[in-house]
DNA sequence: TCGATATTTAGATAAATATCTAAATATATT
DNA sequence: AATATATTTAGATATTTATCTAAATATCGA
C-alpha cells in the first residue's frame, strides 16, 4: 500500500504528472504531449498511478480523464508526520 | 534532490531502517541485526539513505552511528504540500 | 457499419537495483 | 605489531522496471 505509493512517487515522469494534474485534470493524450516519450509508456505510469490510487480515472466518450486523488496524499503526508512527530520527543 | 529522496524512499528496507532510526540513534550492525539480509545490503541501503541525506553517519570508534536528517523530511512534506494547496483551490 | 481517433495491452529489450560472497579498510585491544 | 571487531567496497547475479513497436480494444461520427 504505501509500498506501492512511493515506489510510484520514485519516477520523476510520473511526478510529473501528478504536477499537470494539480493544474487541471487532463486526459491520457493530453498528459503524453508533455512529454518526449511514446503513448504506451505513459499510459504504463498512468496505470502504476492508478494502481497506487494517487490518481483517478474517468471515461468520457473516447477520453479518458485524469485527476488526483487527494486521500492518498493525505496518507503519505501521515506517514512523514508519524517519523517528525516521533523524534521531535 | 528529490528524485534521489523518493527512490530512497521507495524501497520497504530502508523505510523500516528510517521507522527504527525515529526511536533512537543506531550503530549500522544494530540496524542490520533487525533485517534477515547481510550486513553489505543494509551498507548499500544505508548508503543511500546517505547520500539522499535522509540520514547522517557519524564515527564513534569502530562504530558508525546513524540518525535521521529531518531537514529533508521537511523537503519532502513540502513537495506533498504544493501539490495538496493548489488542489484545494 | 466503417473509418478515424484515443487509449491500452502484449511482448521484447536495455538499464537499474537489491542481494550475495569475498576482500578491503578503519579502529580498538592486548 | 598482531588480532579482533565494525563497516564498507568490489564484483557477480537475478529481478525489476522504463521504454519501445506492433497489435488490440473502445468510442465516435459519417
Amino acid at each position: 500500500m504505501v509500498s506501492a505509493t512511493f515506489k510510484a512517487l520514485a519516477d520523476p515522469t510520473r511526478r510529473k504528472i501528478l504536477r499537470l494534474l494539480r493544474e487541471r485534470d487532463m486526459t491520457a493524450g493530453e498528459i503524453a504531449e508533455q512529454f518526449n516519450i511514446t503513448k504506451p509508456s505513459i499510459s504504463h505510469h498512468l496505470n502504476i498511478l492508478k494502481q497506487s490510487r494517487l490518481v483517478l480515472d474517468e471515461r468520457q466518450g473516447q477520453y479518458i480523464y485524469y485527476s488526483l486523488n487527494m486521500t492518498v496524499f493525505q496518507e503519505i503526508m501521515g506517514w512523514f508526520s508519524e517519523i517528525l512527530e516521533r523524534k521531535e520527543r
